[in-house]
DNA sequence: ACAACACTGTTATCTAATCAACACTTTCGT
DNA sequence: ACGAAAGTGTTGATTAGATAACAGTGTTGT
């Protein structure tokens, strides 16, 4: 990381741009992000290793943003603006979670598990942004600060991303739906004390 | 024309490239050249319009550097270097330059006319080199020197080349086969005091 | 065990691309 | 017919990307 970049440069936007979906491509064919190196992404992606380099920390550092936008594109397709908080939006929500996360999940090999809290943190924020957003827009039960808003939605996006995490590692005995239900069951009831969700 | 460019550089190849496919992507939607700006093109291809001018002259010259690719691969890919100089081969060759003038004849307006004479030399040079090429395989019936062989490939280049541009403006009342097969007899006896094609 | 090899991160130097601004010309609506 | 809008082609100053070279860190094989 020598210098960091002007988010606005077009030649930033671009460049990022082509280091990203060379990697994907590259994932597409490989499976594992073990297997690829930052020289193969930065050949096929016409840009020199150096300036990979001044855009990302390392490899997993352009997964991490991969993943996030690709999280943030399901929430906001799924979830537009329009939806609300309600039992069904709630129940979608969770089940896209533990989608996603099974989806990428077999794209890391053991020898990479070791990064993966890093970017479990950029999910749970997206996570967190888009029940923070809901929360906004419902009318409380309670009148409440906005640091008590904040703060639940802090609380409830761990609550559905941790077991989202732990089941997609796991050997995934319990079904999805069950778990899904499960976690559903138990958000609701968190929500109980700010908002009566129906 | 500010600066000419280092041909060599990978930021110069990525530059043209995306201009070029700009401009090719929007031929596709509009079909014809005078409706397209510059403007346009540098902004598909998200570079700097200032950048174009610093490559080419102006979209004639864009058109015309694609034109000679794309004709050089049609070439290339049909009369690869292990074919010779033979009846049929020719009259495939005199087939492909019909074809490939009558296919992008339909992106000129009129008012582009003008500027047709001036990427109609780059097509002749392509041509010229294949036949060139084919003459300098071919074991020649007299002894020729270096000249003669130019010379003769220049002849013949546009023994086929202006037949196949005047019938691609014209009316078209004579078919395409009928034209190539009377230019190939043409061709055949042109060559005849060098080689004897069979 | 060690040598050959491939990959990683980092640096200084150089160059191509961007930007904003300029004076035109062409096109278009009313 | 005329003013607005859009496109052209050019310029100088600024910035991101390319390059080559560096030391260091695994892999690989023999």
């Amino acid at each position: 990381m020598a210098t960091p970049a002007n988010e606005n440069d077009p030649r930033v936007k671009r460049t990022r741009q082509l280091l990203l979906q060379a990697f994907i491509s590259l994932l597409e064919e490989r499976h594992t992000i073990h297997s690829i190196s930052v020289q193969e992404i930065t050949e096929r992606a016409t840009v020199n290793r150096a300036t990979f380099y001044a855009h990302f920390e390392d490899k997993y550092a352009l997964l991490e943003v991969w993943m996030r936008e690709k999280f943030h594109h399901v929430l906001e397709s799924q979830f537009s603006t329009t939806s609300t908080l309600q039992r069904s939006t709630l129940h979608l929500l969770i089940l896209a979670v533990f989608d996603f996360l099974a989806l990428w999940q077999y794209h890391l090999k053991p020898a990479d598990r070791q990064f993966v809290p890093f970017f479990e943190v950029a999910l749970q924020q997206e996570l967190q942004e888009v029940l923070l957003n809901w929360l906004k827009q419902v009318p409380l039960s309670v009148p409440v600060c906005q640091e008590t808003g904040e703060t639940t939605a802090l609380v409830i996006s761990w609550a559905i991303f941790g077991p989202a995490v732990q089941w997609s590692r796991g050997d995934q005995t319990i079904t999805k739906d069950v778990m899904a239900h499960h976690v559903l069951a138990i958000v609701i009831a968190g929500l109980s004390p700010v908002v009566t969700v129906t």
